[in-house]
RNA sequence: GGCCCCUUGGAGAAGCGGCUGAACUCACCAGCCUUUCACGCUGGCAUUCAGGGGUUCGAAUCCCCUAGGGGUCACCA
């Protein structure tokens, strides 16, 4: 039997870490057993759902490269694909439990059960459904029906029984069925709840694993229970442990700061995230760390995914997302810079220039974001000269060290080449310090650090070798005499 | 409150009864390298696996209890 599994998000808000992280678990072993991932919508919370958020989730999806062979927008043989259109599957399924004797009308007000649930509380019972409805006669329930009340469908729960499973990640798992109590399947507006609606979807689709956050462990008794009285086969469960936030707690989709669409915006890899989270709460046998998508799906092993919550940890993902940028194509990291320099109104520059920036500074950048800080720096014709520059600007020796210096750099030959620059200001700079030393006993962070001050009008920053080619010679020029002047030399 | 799940360092984790004197990665700290910052390199960072009992010649690994965290008990999913 080919493996099929499933997401079937909600829509009501965008994708997060933890859930895309879920997805992610489900696509590796789809892909790692050669089976199906199906897409779907749970949009029954028809308050909350939007289409949106179903937008969201698919584009979010698509960015981190997690493709579904069946589902929203791309259709398939099980469709459709949105709980709100499979109304008629559901009462097909419906009838099934009528029959079965399975189901019951309940007419209990929600006041009426809040007061149920405040006394079991106060008992110390678990506050489950207390099944006043359940033995109304056809008489009573024909009479309310004829007063106009809508009622809810509830399914009956049998007493007094042990619901056990095998979960994939957890191992055997049991609950009393007393515990669980009659829960609703229909609402009284005639809209299926969850706890039905995707058990239907899962055996119409023919889904053989369920993959899901651990949150949904409490509601699998209710669901083999549904399973149980269709006479369907169940399939495989395995419940994910949740991923938290850095102060531990569950994401939450309201945190739009833990959202996919965010990394996206801000520049991560998608290869990156996916690395990334694939690492939260699974690991592979030899605990290789860097693996692209073929390594992960050559490598996933649901066995081998932790039980306990992950925390969510930004540092990582960042030093994840920089190895990434530093194995990364320019070109690629040029095109995905583009968009960030757009944003700021940075121009002036060419794609070669860019792309040398981005040789220089690949190694300390986190996401592409950051991009336009770097840029700038090396924009602007004057800079602000910083406190902690002037002294370097002010030693006794730094205007020899800067004559000499622009003196050499305008007589440089001409190129458009940023390496061959590069490789010049290299010889320029090192013939300085030898020619400054002999001549005038002056080397070193004495005739670096003017140059650097002056230059960039910080005391820190890439090698002068680097930032020269991108400065080109007029700007340093004017950057010099700029400098010059705020200091007072 | 009942029920279910979880518990190895600041974070991700390896570990599956002796090869663990608890790997590895991020973060952090120190040193080195260096004209600066960063990179890089080297070293440090759990005398112990939430705590307590047990089983065993031997336990982070198996069992029990306690504590803590999370989930759920919705006409949300």
């Amino acid at each position: 039997m080919t493996v099929k599994v499933r997401f079937a998000p909600s829509p009501t808000g965008p994708l997060h870490i933890g859930g895309a992280r879920t997805v992610l678990f489900n696509w590796l072993f789809a892909k790692r057993n050669n089976g199906v991932f199906v897409l779907r919508s749970e949009d029954t919370d028809i308050e909350r759902s939007s289409e949106k958020w179903e937008r969201d989730i698919a584009d979010s999806l698509r960015w981190l490269g997690m493709d579904w062979d069946e589902g929203l927008e791309v259709g398939g043989p099980n469709g459709p694909y949105r709980q709100t259109e499979r109304l008629e599957i559901y009462k097909e399924y419906l009838s099934r439990l009528w029959l079965g004797g399975h189901v019951y009308y309940c007419f209990c007000t929600p006041e009426e059960l809040e007061q149920d649930r405040e006394e079991a509380m106060a008992r110390g019972d678990n506050p489950v459904y207390s099944g006043r409805c359940r033995n109304l006669t056809p008489a009573q329930v024909e009479e309310k029906l004829q007063a106009g009340l809508k009622p809810v469908i509830r399914f009956k729960v049998p007493k007094e029984t042990e619901i056990v499973f095998d979960d994939i990640i957890r191992g055997q798992v049991s609950f009393q069925s007393q515990d669980v109590g009659d829960f609703i399947i229909f609402k009284s507006d005639g809209i299926p709840t969850y706890n039905y609606a995707v058990v239907i979807d899962d055996i119409t689709m023919g889904i053989t694993h369920i993959i899901r956050a651990n949150e949904h462990l409490v509601n699998t008794p209710r669901q083999v229970l549904i399973y149980q009285a269709l006479g369907e086969s169940m399939p495989e469960f395995g419940h994910v442990s949740v991923v938290l936030d850095t102060s531990g707690r569950k994401m939450s989709k309201r945190m739009g700061d833990m959202s996919v669409g965010k990394y996206a915006r801000q520049g991560y890899l998608p290869e990156a995230v996916v690395n990334f989270m694939a690492l939260l709460g699974w690991s592979p046998e030899d605990n290789t760390e860097i693996m692209s998508k073929e390594d992960l799906i050559k490598a996933f092993d649901l066995s081998r995914v932790s039980k306990s919550p992950g925390i969510f940890d930004a540092q990582k993902l960042d030093w994840m997302n920089n190895q990434y940028i530093r194995a990364s194509d320019l070109d690629i990291l040029a095109d995905m810079a583009v968009p960030f320099l757009k944003a700021q109104s940075l121009t002036g520059f060419s794609r070669e220039w860019l792309k040398y920036l981005l040789a220089v500074v690949r190694d300390e950048l986190h996401c592409l974001a950051q991009v336009p800080d770097f840029a700038k720096e090396f924009l602007a014709d004057t800079v602000q000269v910083q406190p902690e520059a002037l002294p370097p600007l002010q030693w006794e020796t730094t205007p020899l060290v800067l004559n000499e210096f622009m003196a050499r750099l305008t007589a440089l030959p001409n190129t458009a080449d940023f390496t061959e620059r590069q490789q010049q200001i290299q010889v320029l700079l090192k013939q300085l310090n030898k020619d400054m030393k002999s001549r005038d006993g002056i080397s070193g962070k004495a005739v670096y650090m003017p140059v650097r001050a002056a230059l960039t009008g910080t005391v820190s920053g890439q090698e002068l070798h680097y930032t020269l080619p991108l400065l080109g010679i007029e700007r340093a020029v004017a950057r010099i005499k700029s400098s010059r002047q705020q200091a007072g030399i």
